[in-house]
DNA sequence: AAATATCTTAGAACCATTCTAAGATATTGA
DNA sequence: TCAATATCTTAGAATGGTTCTAAGATATTT
């Protein structure tokens, strides 16, 4: 879709998250958001633009990753030690973790309910309710 | 309890496990099991130890949390990228993570339900449901 | 007690992530 | 249109949690 002005959509998103319009920030908006949604590592972008000849240090994914992040564009999926998994679906919804694949699949927020949760301790206040259901293949 | 045998439940504890009781485990065993449900970083435990004047490497400390972690006595909690967690409380529950303090607080298995999980991948089944509660403190 | 299996450890290695600071690029506004 | 300024990118070093290595120590078995 909108083949004529490949980088509308991704300027109109830098726009929105106060972000200037550099080649490298095109470039991986569309690596990001073209594709539907998606979970990716900052080591998987990495090899992604690389693959497709888009010249970008590891640094540069990774402030890239966080910017979006902090202006809602990305939501940010801990699962595992060690691996930071950066998430295109910035709804609320919940997480199947393949564990032998390392993958995340999502689960729609409007189906799951959680209930019988206590108050949150004394003074503090409820920022996210994440369910992760781990599964595994078959396989083993 | 049992001032007379301080050493009898850790031993009993690594008699389950199938695992030599070695100086450093039973001090380990008393640290980790004598207080209560506790959910400990391998660093928080190695300086604790230290403290206590048991002699024990901070390679000593992650095999026997893995080694206990196989064996059922402890599970591990991924709340943050980057640090591991391991809980004494092996039972069925959930966690609020207080995110401006680094801190895990318990929550009952018996009343939370979780509702309306769709069917695991194709061919995946159902290791484990993780609900983290992240919440504020108020003072920020 | 000797033989064997298992364990502990210091230090190096590993790996994801963050930092640094210097050069590049984008924006502003004269 | 073109400085002046603000922001961005980057290579390489640093960081921090965790794992590995291999050699000496300890526990168990015979
Ligand atoms: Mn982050
Ligand atoms: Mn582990
Ligand atoms: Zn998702
Ligand atoms: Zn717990």
């Amino acid at each position: 879709m909108n083949n004529e002005r490949p980088y509308a959509e991704a300027l109109s998103r830098l726009r929105t998250a106060s972000l200037r319009p550099t080649r490298q920030r095109l470039a991986l908006c569309k690596l990001l958001f073209d594709a539907g949604d998606r979970h990716v590592t900052a080591e998987a972008l990495h090899s992604e633009a690389l693959a497709a000849d888009v010249r970008v240090s590891l640094a540069t994914i990774y402030n890239t990753l966080h910017q979006f992040t902090e202006a809602g564009l990305l939501r940010e999926v801990v699962v595992e030690s060690g691996k930071t998994y950066f998430d295109t679906n910035t709804s609320d919804h919940h997480h199947f973790y393949v564990e032998d694949e390392c993958r995340l699949v999502d689960i729609d927020g409007g189906q799951v309910k959680v209930q019988g949760l206590p108050d949150a301790p004394a003074g503090a206040e409820i920022s996210r309710v994440d369910v992760v259901v781990r599964v595994r293949s078959a396989g083993d």
